[in-house]
DNA sequence: AAATTCTCCTGAAGGC
DNA sequence: TGCCTTCAGGAGAATT
């Protein structure tokens, strides 16, 4: 399920095979997505030009020199680069760019979307609440920690939040609070500044870490030429249940906490 | 306002 | 072997 490291891992997967291209058509095979999909997509962009690909949070931004394209991959989409129009199930839109090849979302679980917009996407609904960049300024332990007083949330849910910041995920959540000694199920206003502090960094380890591997693929991630892409690395908690904490040896737990399954070493974690 | 529940969907896993 | 049931999961929407 793409988290931030690999929807950042798609975006530079990409940039360079669709930036200055110009979009010859879209072909919608399947437009019921999370939302459906902007309806004449195809006489939204064709003939425009790509001018560059953001990232916002989960969020991928396709410029263009007229309005852009607003991406998210759900739990198990991807974007590939296609050299033709064979495609299989699920593969729901092709971009189809000047030079005959093909930006292609596949996603089974249609948790996608795929968004033509005419404004500035930053200031469209979905991303204009968004919370700060985990690995930009602007993201620290003193603004979770004032963000956190009063309130009652469990404090994996609460940095899972995109209005507290965004991109971090069921896996990676787990996974920085581990890195910073923090029990999943703590009400988010019983966290001090000090361990916020040690759990911004864990974030942004976390992240950096797996961004610098291309991305951690546990299931559906696949990069732009069609690649696994899978790096096993070696999660601390995440998925592994009963197994021994790395850290202290006792046996890692899993507990469903916000609908969520959620790893945690019951020893090092307070 | 904050917290919880619901919802979309399919593939994988588990049960018998 | 195979059919049926259950469930995960991102995140906005609806509900409490």
């Amino acid at each position: 399920m793409p988290e931030l490291p690999e929807v950042e891992t798609v975006r530079r997967g990409i940039e360079p095979h669709v930036v200055g291209r110009r979009i010859a058509r879209a072909v919608v095979r399947q437009r019921q997505l999370r939302r459906p999909v902007t309806p004449g997509l195809s006489r939204r962009v064709a003939g425009r030009t790509v001018e560059r690909v953001e990232r916002r949070g989960k969020y991928l931004l396709l410029r263009l020199d007229r309005g852009a394209l607003i991406c998210h991959l759900g739990m198990s989409g991807s974007l590939r680069i296609v050299g033709g129009e064979t495609c299989e199930p699920h593969d729901h839109v092709d971009l189809v760019l000047d030079d005959g090849r093909r930006l292609r979302l596949r996603d089974p679980r249609r948790f996608g979307l795929l968004l033509w917009t005419a404004a500035d996407p930053h200031r469209h609904p979905l991303l204009a609440s968004l919370g700060p960049e985990p690995l930009d300024d602007g993201f620290d332990g003193d603004r979770l920690h004032a963000q956190s007083r009063g309130r009652a949330v469990a404090v994996k849910n609460f940095i899972m939040n995109a209005r507290v910041v965004v991109g971090v995920g069921n896996i990676y959540a787990s996974e920085a609070l581990f890195a910073a000694g923090i029990h999943p199920a703590r009400p988010a206003g019983r966290v001090s500044r000090t361990r916020y502090r040690a759990l911004a960094d864990a974030v942004r380890q976390v992240l950096r870490r797996s961004l610098r591997a291309g991305g951690t693929t546990l299931r559906d991630f696949v990069r732009e030429d069609g690649r696994p892409g899978y790096y096993t690395r070696a999660l601390d908690v995440y998925g592994r249940a009963g197994e021994p904490c790395r850290r202290c040896g006792k046996p890692v737990r899993m507990r469903v906490i916000g609908q969520r399954s959620s790893f945690f070493c019951g020893g090092c974690q307070r």
